[in-house]
DNA sequence: CGGCTGATTGATTGTGCTCAATCAGTGTGG
DNA sequence: CCACACTGATTGAGCACAATCAATCAGCCG
């Protein structure tokens, strides 16, 4: 029972990968690297903290969380990765994973060996400048997420996931207004720095308003920029 | 009064900044490309937000700090940065800078032309690999920064931030245990994710305990080991 | 001196955490 | 098939940590 694997050249996530603005006959040396269509069921561990780093990964179907524990096993949710997202980055400099990545539903990933991959990004210029850039993507986000601990309230802070989950939904071409939540209430809060009850509070009270529409982890937005707007001034 | 120029090579933080493990012959290529020596003042600006993004900078001496601002102005300090370390990764992937960095003291910067940088790192695979592992280094301090405001108290905060900079300090061969703070309390808090009274309450605490000696911005830390301790259980 | 900025200290308030109970949904086994 | 257990989500009550508001203080410079 395998999946079809579907190279990089004819995968519908191209444009938003690690192969965009590859050209063409520079992509299959990247399909011949790449370790495509692994599965991994909801709950399994994708890579695990304290292995050694040699695979950053491609999530190409599904959701993935990673998070890491602190020496007395606290747990701190460090990311969600959706299709068409890298994950991993963070254990190059160290030279081995610093968090566990689990599937959070039945997802399939692609592995990208990375020695190889450093390899390749020496004999293809835009190869290695698009991963830089994905790279610096990475820790701009980590300052938005920074800004977000800092500075905002609770509500803020939930809404303004669900705002980045509708644009990246909406970046694959799904629906920005519907979907459901691949995450647990429990990770939206350790995720945000928020109680597990906090979370549920919010939801329950954007519920009674017109903002949202939740039931369980089905969500809707009846319109976004009213979303949007909301976020800054009271829920 | 022009400072005396030093190139990479002969440089003393050589061990912990971009160029270490290059090999002496590809030094002088990296030489070539980095623009040396320009100094700032206390107060002044290296770069601004929404400016092109055209170079990082490695600091050579003094301190420097990173912000961003909200639509509504809003300050949110993003990081610290100590001589041998880079800034102004984030901007990559926006091709714009996307925090602005000014000098906390009298400051030293080596300015790394990020085009010309990125030429010279597909002609040398262990400068590539190094840079990737500046970035990722980048990313997973963002996940310490992630827990420590997500999951610790203010006083762990202030301690774990004393506590990095020491390390930093140790790193380039100067005290662990005595040094002045570059930055305000204002800028500690805002950092941190806390008021300017909170830091300062937790500071005159510390004082009056035996962990921590401090006296306006000079720090003195009699036990590191006592210090580290300190942290995860009560002040 | 007076004005300014940064730091400290005090008093009060409030947001979000903790503790606790209940509920809904799902799977298990007698 | 139903009773039970288990997990995840919700709701309530009370509390604590850190923010806010406010005043004072120290150092510095014109």
């Amino acid at each position: 029972m395998f999946k079809r694997e579907v190279s990089c050249e004819k995968c519908s996530l191209r444009p938003i990968c690690l192969a965009s603005a590859i050209s063409p006959e520079q992509l299959d040396e990247i399909d011949r690297i790449v370790r495509r269509g692994r599965s991994i069921k909801r709950g399994e561990t994708l890579f695990h903290a304290s292995t050694p780093f040699e695979s950053v990964y491609a999530v190409r179907s599904g959701a993935i969380k990673t998070y890491s524990l602190a020496p007395d096993g606290e747990e701190l949710v460090t990311g969600f990765y959706l299709p068409g997202e890298i994950l991993g980055l963070e254990g190059i400099s160290q030279e081995e994973h610093t968090s566990t990545a689990v599937a959070l539903e039945t997802s399939t990933v692609c592995e990208i060996p990375f020695k190889r991959f450093g390899e390749l990004a020496v004999k293809i210029p835009s190869l290695q400048q698009h991963f830089f850039s994905i790279m610096s993507e990475e820790i701009y986000k980590d300052r938005t997420l920074h800004r977000l601990l800092s500075k905002r309230s609770a509500d803020e802070r939930v809404i303004a996931l669900l705002l980045s989950l509708s644009a990246r939904n909406r970046r694959r071409g799904l629906s920005g207004n519907e979907f459901r939540l691949p995450m647990s209430r429990y990770d939206i809060g350790n995720y945000l720095g928020l109680a597990v009850e906090t979370v549920s509070r919010i939801f329950t009270r954007l519920n009674k308003s017109e903002l949202l529409e939740v039931s369980g982890r089905e969500i809707k937005i009846p319109c976004l920029n009213t979303l949007r707007q909301s976020y800054g001034n009271d829920s």
